[in-house]
DNA sequence: GGTAGACCTGGACGC
DNA sequence: GCGTCCAGGTCTACC
């Protein structure tokens, strides 16, 4: 199996950084909770070439990660795949900015937590974030599962590969769909069998914009990406978004590295009340949950979720260890 | 600017 | 096995 070695940053931990967030639980992501292996399947291209690779990564050593390849690859697809895993694991975060978050809530600074997992591409991460509104847990998991299996595309897998057995099922082997094509799938196919429901339209909408030029009216990633671009510009763009509201639009702007906006929901309101001993009605609990993260500042988001991610990992036991079939589809306040 | 109701699915519940 | 109800965030119409 090709494999190559990827140098981290010093603070970084595998198992605590990829299992920081929901998202590690979703199609294509697989963290085997036993061997402490991550994996998926990452697209190379967006084109009708394109050849999905599994990618197996576990820790060697502190500031050292194992890759292994289900094939070869070539010198420019090996560039675009561990750009893909930067992206996910944060790896491009400093150690300056972990340490700023430190200083801000030092709550986290003995388990070192910082980095959110993330998904490898804006894209990825705006549609987990439409699959993940307005549905339970299960159902969010649900639709990442069928998205995979029915419109992307597939693995070549060699029988007995320890990449392929590192995969829980056989769904671990379809990749996320790309734009090109969840813009050609059609409304039917996404409601029917991926059982979006009403979101189906705003997702073909959303890749459609993804697949255009920003010259063509599409989305400009590299905008939304540039840490010079304004908060406030950036969220009023993303509200502008077929199926994104006040609530995704904070998501997918943490998910984008600005911890300023607190994406609020019942998740939240039931904390609000259970933990912070919040009393009113969902409305009030929610501008007392901003007023309460403000202090945090520019890493309010960061704040605010490891205190939750602290009550789900009191409940159910350390992150890593969530089996994705069990734990990890019950691990939300509304299912414990 | 604020609010009510529809949108859809899956699970819980009663019969 | 079937019908009903409910949770969940966004969108639109309406006041």
């Amino acid at each position: 199996m090709p494999t190559c070695t990827l140098r981290v940053p010093a603070d970084f931990d595998l198992a605590r950084d990829v299992c920081s967030y929901g998202y590690f639980l979703l199609a294509p992501n697989h963290w085997n909770p036993r061997t402490r292996v991550f994996s998926r399947v990452l697209a190379t291209r967006d084109g009708a070439h394109s050849k999905p690779v599994i990618v197996a990564i576990r820790q060697l050593r502190k500031a050292a990660l194992r890759v292994t390849f289900s094939r070869a690859v070539t010198r420019e697809d090996k560039q675009i795949l561990v750009a893909q895993i930067t992206r996910m694991l944060r790896l491009d975060e400093s150690a300056e900015r972990i340490a700023a978050f430190h200083a801000r809530d030092p709550r986290s600074e003995p388990s070192g937590r910082g980095r959110l997992f993330r998904s490898p591409t804006l894209f990825e991460d705006v549609i987990k974030t439409v699959t993940s509104c307005n549905v339970q847990w299960p159902g969010t998991i649900q639709m990442n599962q069928r998205l995979c299996e029915v419109i992307g595309s597939k693995a070549a897998v060699a029988r007995g590969k320890r990449v392929a057995r590192d995969a829980a099922n056989a769904a671990d082997v379809y990749a996320f769909p790309t734009p090109k094509q969840l813009a050609r799938a059609r409304v039917t196919t996404l409601r029917a069998r991926c059982r979006v429901g009403y979101r189906d339209q705003r997702i073909i909408d959303l890749a459609s914009l993804f697949l255009r030029s920003p010259r063509q009216g599409g989305i400009d990633q590299a905008w939304f990406e540039d840490p010079q671009t304004p908060d406030d510009a950036v969220c009023a763009a993303l509200v502008k978004l077929p199926g994104i509201g006040p609530y995704a639009a904070a998501n997918i702007m943490q998910l984008l590295g600005r911890y300023s906006r607190l994406p609020l929901d019942t998740e939240s309101v039931r904390h609000g009340r259970t933990i912070l001993g919040f009393k009113g009605s969902p409305a009030q609990v929610m501008k007392r949950l901003h007023k309460h993260y403000e202090s945090f500042g520019p890493d309010a988001f960061r704040s605010y979720w490891f205190e939750l991610w602290d009550f789900y990992e009191s409940k159910r036991g350390p992150a890593s260890t969530w089996d994705r079939e069990s734990t990890g589809k019950t691990f939300t306040a509304a299912l414990l």
